[in-house]
DNA sequence: CCAGACGTTGTT
DNA sequence: GTCTGG
DNA sequence: CCAGACGTTGTT
DNA sequence: GTCTGG
């Protein structure tokens, strides 16, 4: 998921991080406020091809943030907050969001993202981003609204994916990231074709991603400044980490598993690897060495939540298999398709519907089989024929 | 055919 | 605009 | 996404 | 808990 941002480029900076020159026209760029916290409902530049005749130009183009799709009804009060994410998974199926796969994808870049990790009773926010600090690029779709007053409001909603095992102990879900020249080329020129749509909407693997918490209080949408990227010291990280020590190593005992030094030596709470200086007994409260020295944990309930998070099998697997991407062929109506019925595509549901409007109407209408079936059939002809 | 909806989180 | 439900 | 409010009466 | 505002 990716419901906060941080964007304090330069609309060029923007142009650059998707691969394009820093000269690119720019539209709306006025409305852009650079911000370490940006909310649905604002401004960020977006890059996206713009069709003149037989040819197409870059533009960077300020655009708000969370969809409003373009038969929403006039006179109604725009809402940011309903679409601002779009799952890859199930972009196609969704009429708001299928219709804009063929010619409105788009790319946003941003330096970094928040996501909230529930602790107990708290939620703590976290800032993620690359290591050595390059932007990100987000996989996107817009759409053009046009209100009572005859303005057109631009809108776009940037595309999640489960997320990586890496970033996984974080959060379920993450923003689609386009990391290369090719895929980000993919996305926002070229025709998509099945294979290249599927390769680029799943989640970053690449360790380069990194987190750290920050201050709650970036929580607030008004709170805005340098300070929402500050590390936040967690007060005793050494005592999760030690108890972490503690229980892992008790568990070994009934566990034959082998297991990573480094799954020992992550502290959750950052996505570095810690050092041995990070948990040496100089970092321990007094209360805790008292504790390490009687043999008892410093805490017990902590580890367990912890552990769970990242190396439950069962929990991972949940997660891996709610992963169920399923892209209809490209083909013709007439083809046979084998496929089981569980697993039924968009294509086999419209091909089925098709067969059985067709014997319901062709019972009440005087309209010939084909023309019916015509009607119909335009259901399929969508997507990546109509450029 | 027409009418009506069209979304994401997370949590249970 | 496109899909689902009736 | 998170934060913050969440109501009624009557009077001005 | 649920709705509204940013």
């Amino acid at each position: 998921m990716c419901g906060r941002a941080r964007c304090t480029l330069a609309s060029h900076e923007v142009a650059q991080a998707c691969g394009f020159p820093a000269n690119v026209r720019s539209v709306d760029s006025e409305r852009y406020r650079p911000s370490y916290n940006v909310a649905p409902g604002s401004y960020l530049p977006v890059v996206h091809y713009e069709s003149k005749e037989s040819s197409k130009e870059p533009v960077v183009h300020c655009m708000k943030w969370g969809l409003v799709p373009s038969f929403t009804k006039k006179g109604t009060k725009p809402d940011h907050y309903r679409m601002f994410n779009a799952r890859s998974e199930s972009v196609r199926q969704k009429s708001s969001f299928s219709r804009l796969l063929s010619k409105h994808r788009c790319l946003v870049s941003a330096e970094g993202f928040y996501e909230w990790k529930k602790d107990g009773a708290k939620k703590q926010p976290y800032y993620l981003h690359f290591e050595d600090g390059h932007p990100l690029v987000f996989a996107a779709l817009y759409d053009c609204w046009e209100n009572s007053e005859g303005e057109s409001l631009y809108t776009f909603t940037i595309l999640t994916t489960r997320s990586s095992q890496h970033v996984e102990w974080l959060h379920d879900r993450m923003p689609v990231i386009l990391d290369n020249a090719e895929s980000i080329h993919a996305w926002i020129d070229q025709e998509l074709a099945e294979l290249e749509f599927q390769k680029l909407l799943r989640p970053y693997e690449g360790h380069d991603l990194v987190w750290y918490p920050v201050t709650p209080a970036m929580g607030k949408p008004s709170f805005d400044g340098p300070q929402c990227v500050e590390e936040l010291k967690p007060k005793s990280s050494s005592k999760s980490l030690m108890s972490q020590l503690f229980s892992k190593a008790k568990s070994e005992k009934s566990d034959s598993e082998s297991t990573d030094i480094h799954s020992f030596l992550r502290d959750g709470s950052t996505s570095k690897v810690l050092s041995s200086a990070d948990y040496s007994e100089a970092a321990l409260s007094e209360e805790e060495k008292k504790a390490v020295a009687a043999g008892m944990e410093p805490d017990e309930e902590k580890p367990k939540e912890v552990l769970s998070n990242h190396g439950d099998r069962e929990h991972d697997s949940k997660v891996r298999n709610s992963f169920g991407m399923q892209l209809p062929q490209k083909h013709s109506l007439g083809e046979s398709c084998a496929k089981s019925s569980s697993q039924d595509t968009k294509e086999d549901k419209v091909r089925s519907e098709i067969k059985r409007r067709k014997t319901t109407d062709s019972l009440k209408s005087t309209k010939g089989d084909d023309l019916i079936c015509k009607d119909h059939q335009k259901t399929l002809l969508t997507f990546f024929h109509k450029q």
